[in-house]
DNA sequence: GTGAAAGCGCTAACAT
DNA sequence: ATGTTAGCGCTTTCAC
């Protein structure tokens, strides 16, 4: 049961092999009789071309590869939307990688990514390990690192300054005059790190005492674990003015705990969020939150990409900062 | 600035081409010494193996392709995380396409995981275009159809009953005494259309009048489209007293739209979910739902994919129920 | 345990 | 507009 190659068509069809490729690739080029005899013997044979073998011969994979920590977060699913609506019209494949959070796992990924030759390289975050980021600088393709700041980008580097974005939040509440604010996280991953950097500078700008509870659970199913951690909270400490949860799902699970055990939102805690997911803004009561744009990341990562692949020359190094919005809601008593 | 081939590393090491390939697959083939030049000389061009060309050479892909509809719902998201646990621990490759919920896109998909010479085919659904399954059959690989009971699998079909888990939700509020009971949906994919034809078998059955409301609505964010939907019903239709929602994040949305009104939850109106969504459980009054087995479909499709590609024959059509269970909490009173 | 030769299935470059 | 030739970078097969 050998498969059908490109020979058999050009047999089948009478002509020659570099033939059946052309009406296959650029079909224009071929003469509408030729192409018509072609397009049958394709079809009579169910011929499927072998990918592999194209991208040897042409040394182009027109595939480009991307990096998430994870699939179960719908701030990497809107992202991912983005990149591919851009680039799959272009006409590339996108592989994209789980690197489960882990800078070993990322590095396999990237070789994993560069052994199939792909065109340039999206990675969400900014850290690597150093022969991570030593294979990347050989590989001599365009490289976008997105979603935080680096200061010290490969090449391209798109996202926000999660600290600030953590500080920004911190200080919505301080403004609010509550002193006893917590911090709540389940895992911190980097950025989550970041926006606790952020709100121990905003609580020490202010003069207040830290108060954070972070934990190290399983990353998925947020909001679950949110009410487990705000029940945590709540049995074992002085009972917070405030809570700054590290992402919405979180807040949401918070805002039910409290529900549950019968403390008003906002009367007796608020409770701020972050992403903005869409839920934020209809929950009852509506949730603040800090916006962040990850679908603009997404979609300006994939066009410098493409722009960089046409100049075919590595891009500059080039740091683009896309901001937040703070986003005051009812649970903050706005 | 010629990429670095594997002829590079063995003329560097001293050895011929065919070494350096075994040091890289079966180093345990090659002798301690030569293995070690192989190796330094790896490392010191930074030599990254061609994929495209190990594929076409030795005509194995190590590569699965997966076809899912979207990324945005955790339902494929523990799915996959199944699949990417078996397979990558076994060695292969996971390609994951999306289909966006169309079957054009999925055929087209089909296309392009068959011209990547991918060694099986995992598809969420059942239900493909004629020329796909056309593709599928004449491409003898093993191909698994999941989450949905097919009457007629290509090859195998591990997936649960969709209308009888319609079904036993809405008895479920039937059972309790409740009459108008409301279908809440947002777009209907093959799926939900299965949940809705259960619907109206059990409304049938009980001699009960059906009242669903189904609309076209973008399908991400599912928790503000069930405050949404749930609006919308509250102000265009008399008040149900149950309400059965094609998922769990409607349901929620449903739930905090009630509460916004005033509107007590089991009290004034009961409400059911689907997929026992880890917020479930958890939830404020906790969420009714049938629990669906996505990770275990994932897994067991694996391990099936996995034994057929062992025993390098198409499997035999099997079609495998892995059930549902009706989880019944505070939602609906229990 | 190691190597030489041949070829996987395409496409680029150069004819015609 | 179509064909010829050569080769992409690996692995298979067979020899030593």
């Amino acid at each position: 049961m050998r498969r059908v190659t490109l020979d058999d068509v050009a047999s089948l069809a009478g002509v020659s092999p570099i033939t059946v490729s052309r009406v296959l690739r650029k079909p224009d080029s071929v003469s509408e009789p030729l192409r018509q005899r072609v397009n049958s013997a394709v079809k009579e044979l169910g011929y499927v071309p072998n990918i592999a073998a194209s991208r040897l011969a042409s040394a182009r994979s027109h595939a480009i590869g991307v990096i998430v920590p994870t699939l179960y977060n719908v701030i990497f699913a809107e992202y991912l939307l983005a990149l591919h609506e851009i680039l799959v019209d272009a006409g590339f494949q996108v592989i994209v990688v789980n690197s489960r959070y882990s800078e070993i796992e990322e590095e396999n990924a990237i070789k994993a990514l560069l052994g199939q030759r792909v065109e340039a390289v999206i990675i969400a975050g900014i850290h690597h390990t150093t022969h991570a980021r030593q294979l990347l600088t050989r590989a001599h393709l365009p490289v976008v690192e997105t979603l935080e700041l680096s200061q010290d980008p490969i090449d391209i580097n798109i996202g926000m300054s999660q600290e600030s974005a953590g500080r920004a939040a911190t200080q919505h509440l301080i403004q609010r005059g509550f002193k006893r604010i917590a911090f709540l996280s389940g895992n911190l991953d980097h950025r989550s790190q970041s926006r606790l950097d952020g709100y121990y500078l905003a609580m020490r700008e202010a003069g207040l005492e830290d108060f954070e509870l972070v934990t190290q659970r399983p990353r998925h199913s947020s909001i679950a674990l949110g009410s487990a951690l705000c029940a945590e909270m709540l049995n074992c400490m002085k009972m917070p003015e405030a809570i700054f949860c590290t992402d919405d799902n979180l807040a949401l699970g918070a805002m039910q705990e409290c529900r549950k055990r019968g403390i008003g939102i906002p009367y007796n805690i608020s409770i701020i969020g972050f992403h903005d997911l869409e839920f934020a803004a209809c929950a009852s009561p509506s949730l603040s939150s800090i916006a962040s744009r990850r679908y603009e990341t997404g979609k300006l990562a994939a066009e410098k990409v493409l722009a960089a692949i046409h100049a075919s020359t590595r891009p500059a190094v080039e740091r683009i900062d896309l901001g937040f919005e703070v986003k005051a809601r009812e649970s903050t008593g706005d």
